[in-house]
DNA sequence: CCATGCCATCAGAATATCAGATGAGGTCGA
DNA sequence: TCGACCTCATCTGATATTCTGATGGCATGG
């Protein structure tokens, strides 16, 4: 049983025709027909009932379908672990939350890179949804994301601990008054953002619901954005302390009970770590402690 | 990165030469060497240190090693499951030891492949160690042996409870004058027997040590070299009930705590069982309850 | 110092894979 | 109803890969 056959036909079952496999796979029908009938053909037994609408799995196919994706993932595993001898080496590509990456890895990556000149390091930043999903994917050996994170394909270990504070334009001298300006706004970073269903949590416990909200891609958006009165939002408390000392924003202090938010890194159980990672956490966990 | 080139890695690691993996992948050496050159080349690293004793494995070779048998291993199970429709049927090839067969398993085996005529039934027989290293290579889906097996890649499940005698000539009354005898000697089934290391045990606490011994390969042999007074042996006591029940072996009872063994089956953790094996294990255990 | 066993390399034959054209069958819309 | 447009199957010839068997280098052991 080939291996590229039953990649072919790991495409077939999730695109749902040979055509569209085809296209996927830089090649043309003709080819994914006689890989999947060879494979068919090898195992004894159909894996697809073919129609004018295309290609749907057999019962076979069925049981056949975790396996393709499994050898291919182990077969992606072994070139990954001969390849690497234990020297941080090759692309490492991590996912973080934004305000994380702004928080707390900001400082470290440049530090990582110059100790590890061999690894090109990508970093994305999303919600933890996406992060998490990306992770599952195998795009991401593992992210940075707002836990606690319960699944039971993923390693969760906590990272950093934040507290947050609600942030209001200076002119609101405490937490009770800014939110009590009638055209009130939530300022929130994106739509899937961490922090946005935990300030609208925090707000009804308030009394306070029902907000318009603004949504603004990038820190320094949000932060003009509450400087300027047009809203709150909820962030890391250490983030506002460098940039904006100045009092552009003020910072509201919230119950430790609300306040306190697990940053976990997390990455797949079953997913070797590559010897950048391992350095990389190692780094992580020494830039802590200092 | 092709399974096949995997496999042929795999072949010259284990063998320790190309020439003797092209022998064994019934091949030729040239064809060996491209091989491992091609699949050294995709993974960018050398796989083998050659010399003119044959080729050893390099470090990198060391950490591909384990994902070439476990791509192995997992193609084949995907083989299986994809040709497995739940129906009983192929091959299903079992392990047991001797006496398990001759007690238990005869009288199960004829209804087994009569309910499943689709499968054909293969058993083994040979020691405890014999079937679980063959279970451990794949070579048994599942073995019957002498338990309690504790190892890490193995799934135990007590299958009989059986009560051993120590038998003798019939012209020894009592355990007592049976081990008096100055000729003693242990006849066993063959070197690595389960029930040899117990009986010598047994005998130790007796203060019977050093005793000669007699191996023969067949149950019958033994029986009848015991009742030629031969020696004596250790047998699950139902064994001689309905054959020997004439009095030409006496079968002398132990005490509670020496004489009860757990026969267990066995089979790999990691390998999916399949419908065949599953029928026959709710065989074994309807045939225990009736 | 020749026989033997090891691996690397090469060349030609056998085989597999590829792209593209075509055909069969159906759906959908004019 | 017809034709455009899907689907997958099949065929073909070009291309690429894989196989075999022969050769050569090199070290070891009789």
């Amino acid at each position: 049983m080939d291996a590229r056959d039953l990649a072919t036909f790991e495409a077939v079952a999730r695109l749902g025709g040979m055509g569209r496999a085809a296209r996927e796979l830089n090649t043309v029908q003709s080819n994914v027909t006689q890989r999947v009938r060879r494979l068919e053909e090898a195992l004894g037994v159909s894996l697809f009932e073919r129609s004018r609408a295309g290609a749907r799995l057999t019962p076979a196919g069925e049981r056949l379908m975790p396996y393709a994706t499994r050898v291919d993932a182990l077969l992606d595993e072994a070139l990954r672990a001969a390849r690497d001898d234990g020297a941080p080496r090759g692309t490492l590509t991590i996912g973080s939350l934004e305000t994380t990456a702004a928080l707390r890895l900001s400082p470290l990556l440049a530090s990582y890179v110059q100790a590890h000149p061999g690894v090109d390091l990508v970093l994305r930043t999303g919600t933890t949804e996406e992060m998490v999903e990306r992770v599952l994917g195998r795009e991401l050996e593992g992210a940075f994301v707002c836990g606690p994170v319960a699944h039971p394909l993923l390693l969760s270990k906590p990272a950093f601990s934040e507290e947050l504070a609600l942030l209001s334009a200076p002119t609101e001298a405490t937490l009770a008054a800014a939110l009590r300006r009638p055209d009130l706004r939530l300022v929130i970073l994106r739509a899937g953002c961490s922090y946005r269903q935990r300030l609208e949590e925090l707000l009804a416990r308030r009394g306070v619901v029902g907000l318009r909200r603004l949504e603004f891609g990038t820190l320094e958006a949000i932060l003009g954005a509450v400087a300027a009165g047009l809203g709150i939002t909820l962030m890391p408390r250490p983030l506002i302390g460098p940039t904006w000392r100045g009092g552009q924003v003020r910072a509201h202090r919230l119950p430790a009970a609300e306040a306190r938010v697990q940053t976990v890194f997390v990455r797949r159980r079953d997913m070797l770590p590559s010897s950048a990672l391992l350095a990389f956490q190692k780094h992580v966990t020494k830039g802590q402690t200092k």
